[in-house]
RNA sequence: GCCCGAGUGGCGGAAUUGGUAUACGCGUUCGACUCAAAAUCGAAUGGAGUUAUCCAUGUGGGUUCAAGUCCCACCUCGGGCACCA
């Protein structure tokens, strides 16, 4: 007999599944394919944590469940390796990033193998990786091509301390979302994708994603669609304030290193004739009685009265000076006029411009028509400022305006002023104009440099590199882009690379991402609405440009709960409450106590507190389930075999060398039974558990998955174990615990194959019927499954039961006969 | 403020379609084994009570033969959004 070592078996198993690269896999027509993986890890220096393992487990899961039942699926790995962390890391340490991150990966990657997933090794991928990110940029310049990566000049997020832009989406209650600063608004020039032309697909087609609710609803408020209309109102000629010939005053913004170019949509609305408002609510315009700007108003400087423009300037300066935190908080209504009107074209009344930092610049037109009489936040702005407040009667939507929609997500802000990102493919001419560097010239090489750190240029380090600089496109000298790509755009495609990882010839290789993709199972617990929209963008682009056969990436999304600290709160290292999960396997749990203790936490999708003694209850399933085939193989001290005198357990075991099997034995009622029917127990209680826990695998439910195996070895205690036993619950434990499973298969000579139930020994001959009275449980019977087709039959026995007649000698009034759940009410 | 989740023993959590509330695990108690301890094995374990029985799924109502589950109102916690016109 021997004692159940996780380390040693797992050890054993690692080096052999590494060694014959068991889960390599390849396109087999034919063959229905399977595509799992969770959402890539950032490879921090802190190495695996609980967290991952959850993650990473759940698609273990799923990946072995699939495998055992005979599909072909392929389970890839890869790192999210570019960004802020590991840059930052090597200012503060001098080490070059790249060094830094592969030291990383290779923690990552050792401690991965160590949790024995089944993961194609053969499939791992490194955004930062000349090989990868050349694809990156083949991607960028696919959108470049087509209009849909454009340079703009605007307020942007910027954050002083990481000294580079943000996305809207990377700006949590106006911080930063990797440093925590306060972000500001700056005026820079940066490159955007264009997401917001796939709005309304990306909209309508979230109803038919196999995706969890709560994201699928947070991604349509994320893309807010408005339908209304834009209504022009004319500024008015006699206004004393306006003059056409007047030179805009220049305000605030950063320096920017090529010309600006206005887009048509600014240049129409800041014409010095009229304001063009949105609005969702066109029928309310004979209410409107003034005009609003925000701060930002492309056009606001031309149209501002003299005597106006000082206290203009001076609120718009300030306004842009707040931080966005400060701008929620303070819900106060402020704002100043600017001097000038405009024309109401249903009243054809004249109504005052206002400027007013409620007005968000981002938004529709960043003008708007106020209706204090309808809108709340108009009223109070009115009743504050003592404007006009008309009551109105509505008039037909389509009178004054022209119909338009509108959406709350704006375009993808992705140029970074730092050093650890992928290169933008592009170089500027000498009057600044932007080229593609040409496909052939892929990769653009991120350069070697000694000082990463940023400066508050507006510009990332890489300015720094003065060779790399230059470059020659079509004969002509150009000087290259210098910012950064976004670490979001390396994993908007990642999932594709997967299905032909090494090609040199495409992104990703038709025939293979045709076989393997979409994919069918992701699972994360983070990006709801950034990473999660990009793909899905990307995903359509590409398919309108004939590199996809798909438009929706991801079939179904699991997104799971996070793991907090025994204290309930979230894990932190600075807290001193984190588990290490290496430190539990190393503490002699194993791996496969790990990854089962994670499944059987709580249900996947709800956050859990770490409990450091139930991991322990978990160990000591996983060394029942070891003592049940020790037992078995062991003669005198198997369950089947021992006879239970009732007496201290024989010499013969206690001469046994150290096992914790030793004392398993047999409770006196289960021996009563013959060796033919322990079997046929056993085989319900098998099928029972079979069916149990494949319902249970299909429907996420893990947690109560293992808790079936628990209680199917514990049955297994009571009545012993024979082969066919043992060989369904290591079949049925391998995805959960997969080291300890194939040791156990091995040693039964049997193969992993998913077993099947069979719905004939799921019923028996007779069945507890329940009684109640007056819904109260009163009475358990047994009786015969045919007589429950007999429903008079089974209501005289009912009432003829002894207990039953106390409660009826009042007499009864009514009885309910429910035979799915094998029920009688009484009423009395 | 608005939109989602969730609230069940001492604790984590089960209950899949309205039908036996508390599966499984932790903890606790008792017993076996041991010189002893650990480990292991077995038994018990929602509360009150003399058996009967009564009371228990955040609170208060309602529907129903029957409610953790459905409806109405409210409370608490967690998450998301937050001047989006």
């Amino acid at each position: 007999m021997e004692r159940y070592e996780p380390l040693k078996i797992e050890q054993k198993w690692q080096k052999k599944w590494d060694e014959t690269e068991a889960f390599r896999t390849s396109e087999k027509s034919g063959t229905p394919k399977m595509m799992l993986a969770e959402m890539f890890p950032y490879p921090s220096g802190a190495g695996l944590h609980v967290g991952h393992v959850r993650n990473f487990t759940i698609v273990d899961v799923l990946t072995r469940f699939y495998r055992q039942q005979g599909l072909n699926v392929m389970r890839p790995f890869g790192y999210d390796t570019f960004g802020l962390p590991a840059e930052n890391y090597a200012i503060k340490t001098g080490r070059s990033p790249k060094d830094v991150t592969a030291e990383n990966v290779a923690n990552f990657r050792k401690q991965a193998k160590r949790l024995g997933y089944a993961i194609d090794w053969s499939r791992e991928i490194n955004t930062s990786d000349p090989e990868y990110y050349k694809w990156t940029q083949w991607c960028f310049l696919q959108l470049f091509k087509k209009g849909l990566a454009y340079q703009k000049e605007s307020y942007q997020w910027w954050c002083p301390v990481d000294q580079t832009v943000l996305a809207n989406e990377q700006v949590e209650n106006g911080c930063c979302w990797r440093c925590g600063h306060e972000v500001e608004k700056k005026k820079m020039k940066q490159w955007f994708f264009k997401i917001t032309e796939y709005a309304d697909e990306l909209l309508s087609e979230i109803d038919n994603l196999e995706w969890p609710e709560r994201i699928k609803t947070m991604q349509k408020n994320w893309i807010g669609r408005s339908v209304g209309a834009e209504i022009e109102f004319t500024i008015t000629q006699d206004s004393n304030s306006f003059a056409s010939s007047r030179q805009p005053v220049v305000t605030g913004g950063a320096s920017s290193i090529a010309p600006v170019v206005a887009n048509a949509h600014e240049s129409e609305s800041c014409s010095n004739r009229k304001i063009i408002v949105f609005t969702t609510r066109p029928d309310t315009i004979l209410g409107a009685t003034f005009i609003v700007l925000a701060p930002e108003y492309p056009g606001l400087d031309y149209l501002v009265s003299d005597d106006a423009r000082e206290a203009v300037m001076e609120y718009k300066k300030s306004a842009l000076k707040k931080s966005e935190i400060e701008r929620q908080e303070n819900k106060e209504k402020t704002g100043v006029f600017t001097g000038a009107f405009a024309v109401n074209p249903a009243t054809k009344e004249k109504i005052p411009i206002w400027v007013a930092d409620y007005v968000l610049a981002g938004y529709g037109t960043g003008a708007i028509m106020a209706v204090p009489a309808m809108d709340e936040r108009d009223r109070e702005f009115a009743e504050k400022f003592d404007l006009p407040i008309v009551e109105t009667e509505l008039i037909d939507r389509d009178l004054y305006g022209t119909p338009k929609t509108t959406y709350r997500m704006r375009d993808w802000l992705i140029s970074r002023q730092r050093y650890w990102g992928c290169p933008i493919p592009i170089a500027y001419d000498s009057n600044g104009e932007p080229h593609a560097i040409p496909e052939e010239q892929l990769p653009v090489l991120l350069p070697e440099i000694e000082d990463y750190k940023p400066d508050s240029s507006g510009r990332s380090a890489l300015a720094k590199a003065k060779d790399w600089l230059k470059v020659e496109i079509d004969g002509e000298e150009m000087t290259r882009e210098t910012d950064t790509l976004d670490g979001y755009a390396c994993s908007s495609w990642y999932l594709w690379r997967y299905a032909s990882p090494h090609d040199k010839e495409h992104a990703w290789e038709p025939e293979a991402i045709s076989y393997w993709e979409p994919v069918d199972y992701y699972c994360g617990g983070d990006h709801a609405v950034a990473h999660l929209l990009y793909v899905r963008f990307w995903c359509k682009f590409f398919a309108d440009q004939g590199y996809l056969p798909f438009r929706e990436p991801i079939k179904r999304l699991l997104y799971n709960g996070y793991i907090n600290a025994p204290d309930g709160k979230k894990m932190s290292k600075s807290k001193g409450n984190a588990i290490d999960p290496l430190d539990v396997i190393n503490d002699g749990y194993g791996a496969d106590t790990l990854r089962t203790y994670e499944m059987f936490i709580g249900p996947y999708d709800m956050d859990a507190a770490w409990d450091t003694r139930s991991v322990g209850g978990v160990y000591r399933f996983l060394n029942r389930c070891w003592n049940l085939i020790e037992s078995h193989f062991s003669g005198p001290a198997s369950p089947s075999s021992t006879s239970y005198t009732g007496q201290p357990a024989e010499p013969s075991l206690r001469d046994e060398p150290v096992g914790d099997v030793r004392n398993i034995r047999l409770s006196q009622s289960n021996r009563k039974l013959s060796r033919e029917n322990d079997s046929s127990i056993n085989a319900v209680i098998r099928n029972k558990t079979i069916k149990k826990v494949t319902e249970d695998i299909h429907r996420y439910n893990f947690n109560t998955a293992v808790a079936g195996l628990m209680e199917y070895v514990n049955e297994l205690y009571k009545t012993g174990a024979e082969q066919d036993d043992l060989v369904t619950l290591a079949k049925l434990l391998k995805p959960f615990a997969p080291h300890l499973a194939s040791e156990m298969l091995e040693k039964l000579g049997a193969d992993d194959e998913w077993p099947k139930w069979d719905e004939k020994y799921l019923v028996a001959d007779s069945v507890e019927l329940v009684v109640q009275i007056n819904g109260k449980l009163r009475a358990k019977l047994q009786v015969n499954v045919e007589d429950l087709e007999n429903e008079d039959k089974i209501i005289e026995m009912v009432l003829a039961d002894e207990k039953v007649k106390k409660f009826t000698e009042s007499g009864v009034k009514k009885t309910i006969f429910v035979k799915k759940a094998k029920l009688v009410n009484i009423v009395v």
